[in-house]
RNA sequence: GGGCCUAUAGCUCAGUUGGUUAGAGCGCACGCCUGAUAAGCGUGAGGUCGAUAGUUCAAAUCUAUCUAGGCCCA
C-alpha cells in the first residue's frame, strides 16, 4: 500500500521538459525573439555606457564553415553579456563584397563568354552573386541565435559604403600618401593579365640550367684582382631570359666565399658550393684550385661587376634570402622579375628594370632580342653567353616547380608593371601605426608583438588590381601630360555620383562627367583626360569599415571598443583597418582587438575536404541544435586553436543535459510557490537553516566568478564554472539532501518555502548566468518559470554579487563536512559491495572521530542523517572505537561503523526508524509523517 | 626558411612567486536507487605533465635543443 503515501508528497511537477528537442524549439524561439523584436528592445540607448563590438565582415562567398560560427557566436554571448550588464550593445553584422574570388566564380559560369561579357554586365553578375551568398549566410547566422540587426547589416557593395571607400582613398590621396610605383607581379602573357597569388599553380616545368660569370671590374679594395685571367663572380639560373635585365648579385652577408683558379678564370663561389659547381663547368679535380683567400658575403659588398655583354654596372649586394641548397650563393638579381629581387632592388635605389611588355615580348630595350618571346629566346641567350665565353659549362635541361596560370595553364612571368600604392613613410604612417598598436589593448597579449612585427617589416601598401568587380582607383589622368588630377572639386564629384549610383558609375561615364566644366588640367592646361582602370585591393573595402560604419552609422558611437576575430586577421582586418585608420584620422579604430585560434578537427590537425575530417556548424545544428554547437564555444580556450570532433559534441551534448535537467529540477519544486518570495530582497537570511545559507553563498561566490570570467572573455571559465556548480554544489550535494525535505515536509511549512525560495533564486540566477551562452534554453526556462517579469531573459539584469549572502567561512566549514560525507560514502560503498546493504538509508553509521571534527558534527547532531541520506548517525571520541569500521585514509582519526538502521522503514519517507509501528491508524509510517499527513 | 603561438588522464579544463604521492568534472568500469526516471546517487580504474639535455637540494612550472601541430609570411 507504498503507493498510497506516495499521493502525499510533494514530488517535483513542471511541464518543462526533459528532452530538449533543441532542432525543433529553438526555431520557435528564433520566431519569439524575431516578432517580439527582442534585439531591438535590448538597444534602448538612454543613460547606458555603450560597448561597441565593431564585426569584421565574412566574404560574400559560400555556406558558413565552423569557423565563422566560432566567431559570430563568441560576438554573440559578448554582446548579450554587456546588453544584460546594461550597456548599449548595438551588433551591426558586414558582409565584404567585392574582390577577386567573386568575380571567379561569375568568371567560371560565363565560360567561354567572359570575354565578350561588358564590364558592367560583370559587375552586376557579382552583385547578384554576392548578394545571394548575404542571405545565404545571414540565415545561417541567424540560426545559430545570434542576435543583431540583420535586417540592416552593413554591406561593402552599398552604394553609401563604396562612397565611404573612395573618399577615404581621397584622403590619402589629399595627403601625399597615394604614390604610382612598380611592382612585379604573376603575369601571364598569353592572357595578358596580371595573376593573383591564388591563380598561379604549381607544376613542372623543364628550363635550361646555367652558370654564368660576371668580371669583377673594380673589387674597392675588398680583394685583389688577377688582370690577366679575369676574376669573375658566377651565378646560377634556371630563367637565361632574364640575364638582360640583370641589374646586381646578392651574396649573403654570413656566407664564406672563396676564389677558385680555374683555367676559365679566377671565380668566386661560396664555400661548399664549389665542387658541384666546377662539376658542372666541366673541372675535374687538379683543374682548379682553391685559394686560401676567405670573405664573407659582407666583406664582398659593393665589388663592381660588368654585365656579361650589355654596357652596364652590376653591383654586389647583401640579402638573407641567398641560400646554398643551389647554384654558387652568389645570386643573379633583376628586380623587374623577381618578387625577392625587387625588394633589394628597392633596399639599394635600384630600378625594376623590365624589358619585357605585356604579351611576353622583349622591348626596343634589349638590341640583340628585341620582338623575341622571352620563353623561345632561351637557347639564343645561351648561344650568346657562350659565345662571349661568360658561360661556364654547358646549359643542362632540368625540371623544377615552376608558376603556371591556372586557367591556361601555361607559364607565367614575374614582370614589373605600374601600381598605385600607400605609402609606409609618408606622413610617418609607419611610426604612428606602430604606435597605435602600443597603445591598444591585445588579447591574448602576444597579437601586439604579431601585429607589430608585420607592420614594422611590411612593404608599402600595393592598392592596385586588374581586376572588374571592386571599387575603382578614382584618379583621373591628363592624356597629354600624364600628370594625375588631385583637384578637391574634382574629388567632391566622384565622391557625389558614388554615393548616388554606387561605383558601376566610374564604368558608366567617361573622364569628363567627373570634371567641372571647362576644366583644364592645372599642369599643362590639356583638355582631354582619361580614367585610371584599376580597381582597389578588397582589404582598403574592409579596412575602412571604421569611417564607413562606426563613425558614419547612426546606431554606433564614434569609437570601438573590440574587434574579435581570427588570428589570419593580425594581417587581415586588424592590420588594413589600422593603416586605414592612422591614415586617416591618426589613431586605431579600436580600444582593444581579442583574436580566437582555428578550428581543427578532434586530433589537433586542419580540417580538410580530402582528409574527410570536416565538421559543418549546419550538421550539428541539425543533428543536436545549435545550442549544443554554441556550448562547444564557450567550453574551449579559444585563445588557441580549438578541437571539434564527434566525442566532444557527444561529451557536450551529456553536459547540455546535465545543466538542463538541473534547472528542471529546480523548476519542478518551485512549481507549488510563489516566484516573488525568491527575490533575495525578500529572504531573511538569518532565519534560514545553515544549508540553505551555504547554497545562497555557494551560489553568489558562481556569480562572482562568472562575472569576472565574462569580463574577461573567458566563456571556457564560465562553462566550468556553471557545469561544476550544477554538478557538485547542486546535483550530487545540495538537491540530493534537500529531497527530503522537499518532499516529505509539509507542504506549506517554513522549512520547505525556504528551500524554494533558495531553489527559486538559484533557477533565476542560474538561467541569467548561462543566458549569453545557452540563450535558447534560458529564454525556454524564463517562459516556463512562473510569474511577472522581463519579457525575454535577454531584457534582465545580468546578476551581480550581493556581498551580504556570501559566507566565506560557512563555505569553509562546510568544506570540512564534505569531506567527512565523502569517508562515510567510502564506507557505505564497502558495505554496498558486501550487499549489507542498498539504499544508504537502510543504514546507521557510527562515526568515532578526533577533537576538531568530533566538535565540528555535534554542532550538526540531528542533521547529520540527513546531511549523509542515512536514516541515523552517531558521533563518537575516537577513544571510544570499536568493531573493523573503516578507517579514512585522508583524514586522520576517523573511524566509521556502518550498521543496520534500527527500527523499520517508513513507507512514506524510507527513512528507517525506532516509531514506525507505533503510529496510531498509519503501522507503515514513522512518526515525523504521520504529523505531517494528520494535518 | 622566417615571425607569432600551442603541447597536463579518452574529452574539456585547473595547477599561484619552482616545494609532499599532479587535480576537477565528464566519459569508462562496477554498484545502488526506481519519488529528477531516455533521470538521480555512490565507488573505482585512468597521467614518464610532447621528447631530450641542462640550471637547482627540488622542475608540469626556469633555460636550450628537438618533435608534432596551428596561423601568417617567404
Amino acid at each position: 500500500m507504498a503507493n498510497d503515501y506516495k499521493d502525499t508528497l510533494n514530488l517535483p511537477k513542471t511541464s518543462f521538459p526533459m528532452k530538449a528537442n533543441l532542432a525543433k524549439k529553438e526555431v520557435e524561439l528564433l520566431e519569439f525573439w524575431k516578432t517580439n523584436n527582442i534585439y531591438e528592445k535590448m538597444q534602448k540607448r538612454e543613460g547606458k555606457t555603450p560597448y561597441i563590438l565593431h564585426d569584421g565582415p565574412p566574404y560574400a562567398n559560400g555556406h558558413i564553415h565552423i569557423g565563422h560560427a566560432l566567431n559570430k557566436v563568441l560576438k554573440d554571448m559578448i554582446i548579450k553579456y554587456k546588453a544584460m550588464k546594461g550597456h548599449y550593445a548595438p551588433y551591426i553584422p558586414g558582409w565584404d563584397c567585392h574582390g577577386l574570388p567573386i568575380e571567379h566564380q561569375v568568371d567560371k559560369k560565363l565560360g567561354s563568354k567572359k570575354e565578350t561579357t561588358p564590364v558592367l554586365e560583370k559587375r552586376k553578375l557579382c552583385r547578384e552573386y554576392a548578394e545571394r551568398f548575404v542571405s545565404i549566410q545571414r540565415d545561417e547566422f541567424k540560426r545559430l541565435g545570434v542576435l543583431g540587426d540583420w535586417d540592416d547589416p552593413y554591406i561593402t557593395m552599398n552604394y553609401a559604403y563604396e562612397a565611404s571607400i573612395v573618399k577615404e582613398f581621397h584622403k590619402f590621396v589629399r595627403s601625399g600618401s597615394v604614390y604610382k610605383g612598380k611592382k612585379p607581379v604573376h603575369w601571364c602573357p598569353t592572357c595578358v593579365t596580371a595573376l593573383a597569388e591564388a591563380e598561379v599553380e604549381h607544376a613542372d616545368k623543364v628550363s635550361p640550367s646555367i652558370y654564368v660569370k660576371f668580371q669583377i671590374v673594380d673589387a674597392s679594395g675588398k680583394l685583389e684582382i688577377d688582370q690577366d685571367g679575369g676574376t669573375y663572380f658566377v651565378i646560377w639560373t634556371t630563367t637565361p631570359w632574364t640575364i638582360p635585365a640583370n641589374m646586381a648579385l646578392t651574396l649573403h652577408p654570413e656566407f664564406k666565399y672563396n676564389r677558385v683558379k680555374t683555367p676559365a678564370g679566377n671565380l668566386i663561389i661560396a664555400e661548399g658550393l664549389t665542387r658541384e659547381c666546377m662539376n658542372k663547368a666541366g673541372f675535374d679535380e687538379g683543374d682548379y684550385s682553391v685559394s686560401e683567400e676567405v670573405w664573407t658575403g659582407s666583406e664582398l659588398e659593393g665589388v663592381v661587376c660588368k654585365h656579361p655583354w650589355i654596357d652596364r654596372e652590376i653591383k654586389t649586394i647583401i640579402g638573407e634570402h641567398v641560400t646554398l641548397e643551389q647554384g654558387t650563393g652568389v645570386v643573379h638579381t633583376a628586380p623587374g622579375h623577381g618578387e625577392e629581387d625587387f625588394e633589394m632592388g628597392l633596399k639599394y635605389g635600384i630600378d625594376a628594370y623590365t624589358p619585357v611588355n605585356d604579351r611576353g615580348i622583349f622591348t626596343e630595350d634589349v638590341e640583340e632580342f628585341a620582338g623575341q618571346h622571352v620563353f623561345k629566346v632561351n637557347a639564343e641567350i645561351n648561344k650568346k653567353i657562350k659565345e662571349i665565353g661568360a658561360m661556364l659549362g654547358e646549359p643542362e635541361d632540368i625540371s623544377h616547380s615552376y608558376p603556371h596560370c591556372w586557367r591556361c595553364k601555361k607559364p607565367v612571368i614575374f614582370r614589373a608593371t605600374e601600381q598605385w600604392f600607400i605609402s609606409m613613410e609618408t606622413n610617418d604612417l609607419r611610426k604612428r601605426a606602430l604606435e597605435e598598436i602600443r597603445k591598444t589593448t591585445w588579447i591574448p597579449k602576444w597579437g601586439e608583438e604579431r601585429i607589430f612585427g608585420m607592420v614594422e617589416k611590411r612593404p608599402d601598401w600595393c592598392l592596385s588590381r586588374q581586376r572588374t568587380w571592386g571599387v575603382p582607383i578614382t584618379l583621373i589622368q591628363c592624356c597629354s601630360c600624364k600628370e594625375y588630377i588631385k583637384d578637391d572639386a574634382v574629388m567632391k564629384i566622384v565622391e557625389d555620383e558614388f554615393e548616388k549610383s554606387g561605383a558601376d558609375v566610374w564604368f558608366e561615364k567617361e573622364a569628363e562627367d567627373f570634371l567641372p566644366a571647362g576644366f583644364k588640367c592645372p599642369k599643362c592646361g590639356a583638355a582631354e583626360f582619361k580614367k585610371e582602370m584599376d580597381i582597389l585591393d578588397v582589404w582598403f573595402d574592409s579596412g575602412v569599415s571604421y569611417a564607413a560604419v562606426v563613425e558614419a552609422d547612426e546606431r554606433m558611437t564614434s569609437s570601438a571598443d573590440l574587434y574579435l576575430e581570427g588570428s589570419d586577421q593580425h594581417r587581415g582586418w586588424f592590420h588594413t583597418s589600422l593603416l586605414a585608420s592612422v591614415g586617416t584620422r591618426g589613431k586605431a579604430p579600436y580600444k582593444s582587438v581579442l583574436t580566437h585560434g582555428f578550428v581543427m578537427a578532434g586530433n589537433g590537425i586542419k580540417m580538410s575536404k580530402s582528409l574527410g575530417n570536416v565538421i559543418a556548424p549546419q550538421e550539428i545544428t541539425k543533428q543536436h541544435g545549435a545550442e549544443i554547437l554554441r556550448l562547444w564555444c564557450s567550453s574551449a580556450d579559444y585563445r588557441e586553436d580549438v578541437r571539434i570532433s564527434k566525442e566532444i559534441i557527444a561529451r557536450l551534448v551529456e553536459a547540455y543535459r546535465k545543466i538542463r535537467n538541473t534547472c528542471r529540477f529546480l523548476m519542478g519544486n518551485i512549481s507549488d510557490f510563489d516566484i516573488n518570495d525568491a527575490s533575495l530582497k525578500n529572504i531573511d537570511r538569518e532565519s534560514l537553516h545553515e544549508i540553505d545559507r551555504l547554497a545562497i553563498s555557494l551560489l553568489q561566490s558562481l556569480v562572482g566568478k562568472v562575472n569576472h570570467s565574462y569580463e574577461s572573455f573567458a566563456f571556457y571559465e564560465v562553462y566550468h564554472s556553471i557545469y561544476k556548480f550544477c554538478i557538485m554544489d547542486m546535483s550530487s550535494f545540495y538537491l540530493d539532501i534537500l529531497k527530503d525535505r522537499l518532499y516529505t515536509f509539509k507542504s506549506d511549512s517554513k522549512e520547505r518555502r525556504d528551500a524554494q525560495a533558495v531553489l527559486g533564486n538559484i533557477l533565476i540566477t542560474l538561467t541569467k548566468l548561462i543566458a549569453p551562452i545557452l540563450s535558447f534554453t534560458a529564454e525556454e526556462i524564463w517562459q516556463h518559470i512562473p510569474g511577472e517579469r522581463e519579457e525575454s531573459i535577454f531584457l534582465s539584469d545580468f546578476p551581480e554579487v550581493k556581498e551580504e549572502f556570501v559566507d566565506r567561512a560557512l563555505e569553509e566549514k562546510w568544506s570540512s563536512i564534505s569531506s567527512i560525507r565523502n569517508e562515510v560514502n567510502k564506507a557505505l560503498e564497502l558495505k554496498r559491495q558486501e550487499k549489507f546493504i542498498g539504499n544508504a538509508l537502510e543504514a546507521k553509521v557510527t562515526i568515532f572521530t578526533g577533537e576538531t571534527n568530533y566538535k565540528l558534527l555535534m554542532g550538526y547532531d540531528n542533521y547529520l542523517p540527513t546531511m549523509f541520506i542515512v536514516s541515523s548517525v552517531v558521533v563518537k571520541e575516537i577513544a571510544d572505537a570499536v568493531g573493523d569500521g573503516y578507517k579514512s585514509e585522508d583524514i586522520t582519526d576517523l573511524i566509521i561503523n556502518i550498521e543496520k538502521a534500527d527500527g523499520e522503514k517508513c513507507q512514506r519517507c524510507w527513512n528507517w526508524d525506532i516509531s514506525v509501528g507505533t503510529q496510531v491508524d498509519h503501522p507503515e509510517l514513522c512518526e515525523r509523517c504521520r504529523i505531517v499527513i494528520a494535518d
